[in-house]
DNA sequence: TAAGATTGAGGCATCAATCTTA
DNA sequence: TAAGATTGATGCCTCAATCTTA
């Protein structure tokens, strides 16, 4: 569960120099100290985060991060169902992954897929009751550990000012994304 | 290797209110507006850049992101070799992690493994050639990945703030792996 | 006993291929 | 042909068990 302190170095201070074999000569322009710092930081807060509040969820409940967000997606529908495919734009997944992950959820009787009768090529993802209790026993630590190691840490102004940071970062891979996937380097 | 734009919603707006059973009633304080927006966001671009580089990678290299960071701390080192456990606690890995990642590293040829002299339990990873051409080529389109994403598209001051907000995030798991990690809430 | 490291099992994520219906 | 969804293969990550040396 706990994880030591990490002063991992993720980038070259002097980084290499040589480019890839045969293309053309393209100038890098490679990162300051401080973009560095900034960059090695996120990176840091990124991976730590995410094995601390995975931590906490596996010790005080039987859900994984991911089983969280699809039952709270699920459970704030006013069905409590979601097409496989509104759940996958929804969560960020690809549609494969969501289709193995709720295979695994409804195994454990988390979910069950029901067939959809308008389009018969769509199913369903419907939260069980069982499902509903694991989200419902598993929210207050999870919102807890959120406070514990974000919300409570940061003044409100840096919470805005990660926000408005996050989002220029998503339109930022969203522009790339439209940019036709091929727009490349 | 596209994603489409996400509306998601991570945490319930009305979040559920019984508490697991059994347990002594602890009052939960959820979420403000400005608060679930704010992790909302976070939560996606995390996502989103993870996906993002990933893909950057993928397309233009044949390392993974996993690969990219390990090559980047070998190289870093004057020897260009670490021993496993350094390597674990600078990366933030589970030591068993690396093994499983080194070793297949190795079957790519991309790094070797040592048997350390002083401490026969030890054993160091060592940059191949092979290894050091492939972080090379990486390098300048990874950089151009994390530009274009996250450095050019924040100011100064906004960089900035993240850094520090992250290293807030970061001391605040350190603080609550420290109280024994058994700590809990 | 403990520390460094590896191994095997099992869950998870991605890719490509496939199946069904529109 | 294309969209919704599933499947199988493969690589990745975690956990618990194990092996070797200190």
């Amino acid at each position: 569960v706990g994880k030591e302190p990490v002063d991992q170095e993720e980038h070259p201070r002097t980084p290499p120099v040589r480019t890839p074999q045969g293309l053309p000569e393209v100038p890098v322009q490679w990162l300051d100290d401080e973009q560095q710092r900034a960059w090695q930081a996120l990176m840091i807060m990124h991976a730590r985060l995410n094995a601390a509040l995975a931590a906490q969820l596996a010790a005080d409940s039987d859900l994984s991060l991911a089983d969280y967000v699809v039952l709270v997606d699920l459970t704030n529908r006013a069905e409590g169902a979601a097409r496989v495919h509104d759940l996958a734009r929804r969560l960020g997944w690809e549609r494969s992954r969501v289709s193995h992950h709720i295979a695994r959820m409804a195994t454990r009787g988390l979910v069950r897929k029901e067939r959809c009768a308008s389009d018969k090529r769509g199913s369903f993802v419907v939260v069980t009751d069982a499902g509903r209790r694991a989200i419902e026993a598993a929210a207050p630590g999870h919102v807890r550990a959120v406070r514990k190691y974000v919300v409570d840490v940061l003044t409100d102004e840096q919470l805005a000012a990660v926000a408005d940071a996050s989002g220029r970062v998503v339109e930022a891979i969203d522009r790339s994304d439209q940019a036709d996937g091929g727009g490349e380097f």
